[in-house]
DNA sequence: ATGCACGTGGAAATCCTTTTCCGTCGCCCG
DNA sequence: CGGGCGACGGAAAAGGATTTCCACGTGCAT
């Protein structure tokens, strides 16, 4: 694939001002070396513990002695540039803003700090192109891996390129992982989002409800398919009809969604397939006066933080999204170690968690108004 | 201060399994030069616009061409050995997961990007330690720049620290910046506070409200500190008395504020220094039974993304999160470049979003309810 | 004709670490 | 006693770009 003119500039012009005086120059392997008395090999060998090499035990007190005293850190662009490998890891989010994610990256960049790898995120937009652009450039930084958060597209361009990257990610020897279900057949991470959406339905089904629509995620995402396919084989096997209408996991298309589906019918029940949606879904019902979970019940899926929050508690599935970045991380570093992992794709449970917008279909909603609070 | 082992670890003993066959290795610059029939130091000058050294238009052309047809890209990591600096920026934020930051970040993230500068985001989790830690990390990798997103403690430790990093950052030609207020004299690009606050506390007042409330943020936080202090005196200036809670910035705290202000009396109208704190405001006055706008006004600050879908929806003063993060990432290119900025810190505008959360005291507020969408 | 500046290009040093390849020394064994 | 082997340490190459000098040829002024 053609690459063009490199759009990286490195702020020159700029000479070292103040460093005149202050500066103390960092210490160098060299001036390690020359504290101990070794040469520069031993040093660098008596420092580095994966180092196979023999170095008498004497020798290696005496150099770290050295590096201790002159408080010694090794310079990471140099040793990058030898051994071709950066010690960051990236993580490709579609929207940083998104709870979600942003989830997904604080359990990440946690667990990956805990090892002493710095992590970069980089945030698509959910615009192909960006995340294309994004991963080319991690190849060129060779970043030791690469941790995909969000799902991969189905469009043909898209996927030769991010194989052809995946490629040269191997070839230089990092990982990658997935932490949503994508068409490559990388490590991955996932929720179990088909028990997921399977629980949600049959628990909406218990509580009577039989005209359950579901707002979907984005078609040509697998989560969504996934989630989609939970409910629908839930529906079905309860005898009804599954409905379902796409929408883009955003809560503005959540709203809209909303409307799209009560146009078209009156269900007692929503299902989204991700709580910003369902938040939407929540809002646009609001406007229209249709309350919640009297008139009709919500759901949603995820549990990002803060639901608790909103009015009704929204009933969700809850995704360890904190857990699954930091498994992302674990996973990471153990493709790099080249322990290999049993399975290729390891599912996280998710769990069903019932709050407020769900309730047991028409008369009897109102008899479970009777036992919340009373207003004044 | 003393720098301990290195914790980074860097996943060798794996050997580059699958490489053999097809690894077309990288073109290099002097693949180039080659193919240009020019030497080295010609070719990194015709590839560099920023590089002042006089390049016949021909020969520049000829090497362009030969980069392009073998699509070469600079190695990041040689170039940043020798230039001493990574492309790179770190951007240090309290908690990825808070909305406001993450705004930030996809502001600053898509300005450096576009820049051909990739983003680390370090989340401190609130904690001075970690935050600490990750400086280090990053003076250690020699990061084009930091961007510190939220304030900073005024704990003497700390602030030791800290000037220490920022000295060292300073000698290797690395920039700093701040998004929000802070002790150290750094270059800032800040959002008006104070002058946010005032717009609120008088919006509350001309509505006729004289007995507001407000939810600060912790103590020892500037950012806390300033929007007080445009409550306090738009107050005192109105002859009304100020009453400040103090909180930490969370939805959590913001409802705990709520309980502990309804404890000491009745204020009309509630205003949260953070929108997270007033969703918690709004999540407290609605278990017990109090109603918004009508029994009590309540008003967030920074507007953050989402808020058109709580209900009432939330006026609060808008904090150009995004424009912050990529102001940030500008001044810091700047910075490098040494192209001093003529004032150091630099305010940027705020104003006031009135929505339906705020209403006139009392009796108007049933007035004000009927030109609402009447529910069925 | 000499000197100087300028435009252009190249050789080599530099950034700092890791790794390859080799040499030495002591010791054991045939 | 020569040879082989294992433990240990060092010299030097590699990794790939940037940058500092320096050189050469022109054109212009002296």
């Amino acid at each position: 694939m053609a690459l063009r003119k490199s759009p990286a500039r490195t702020g020159k012009k700029r000479s070292g001002r103040r460093s005149a005086v202050t500066a103390v120059r960092m210490p160098v392997l060299s001036d390690v070396a020359r504290q101990a008395e070794v040469s520069l090999t031993t040093a660098s060998r008596a420092l580095d513990p994966d180092n196979d090499h023999p170095v008498h035990e004497r020798t290696r007190a005496r150099v770290q002695a050295a590096a201790q005293l002159l408080s010694y850190r090794p310079n990471p662009m140099a040793r990058a540039l030898r051994t071709r490998r950066v010690p960051t890891i990236a993580i490709v989010v579609h929207d940083v803003s998104d709870p979600y994610f942003a989830e997904v990256v604080r359990g990440a960049t946690a667990a990956a700090s805990a090892r002493g790898f710095l992590t970069v995120v980089c945030s698509s937009d959910r615009d192909p192109v960006t995340e294309l652009r994004y991963v080319e450039m991690l190849c060129l930084s060779r970043a030791s891996g690469v941790i995909f958060a969000g799902g991969g597209l189905e469009e043909a361009n898209y996927r030769r390129a991010m194989s052809g990257y995946a490629r040269s990610i191997a070839d230089y020897g990092g990982a990658i992982v997935a932490l949503a279900p994508r068409a490559e057949r990388w490590p991955a991470e996932l929720p179990d989002n088909r028990t997921g959406a399977r629980l949600v339905t049959e628990h909406l089904l218990s509580l009577g409800h039989v005209d359950i629509a579901m707002i979907g995620g984005p078609s040509g995402v697998r989560t969504s398919r996934e989630r989609e396919i939970g409910y629908s084989d839930a529906m079905r096997r309860a005898g009804c009809r599954p409905r379902i209408v796409a929408s883009d996991f955003t809560t503005a298309g959540g709203a809209r969604a909303t409307s799209a589906i009560l146009a078209r019918g009156s269900p007692t029940a929503i299902f989204a397939a991700s709580d910003s949606m369902a938040l939407g879904a929540l809002a646009q019902l609001r406007v229209r006066g249709i309350r919640v979970p009297e008139d009709i019940s919500v759901a949603g899926f995820d549990d990002v933080p803060g639901l608790e929050f909103v009015h009704p508690n929204l009933t969700t599935v809850h995704v360890p999204m904190a857990e699954l970045g930091a498994a992302g991380v674990a996973r990471l570093l153990n493709e790099l170690d080249g322990e290999p992992h049993s399975a290729r794709v390891q599912l996280h449970p998710v769990r069903l968690v019932v709050r407020e917008s769900t309730a047991p279909i028409a008369i009897p909603a109102r008899q479970r108004a009777a036992t919340e609070s009373g207003r004044p």
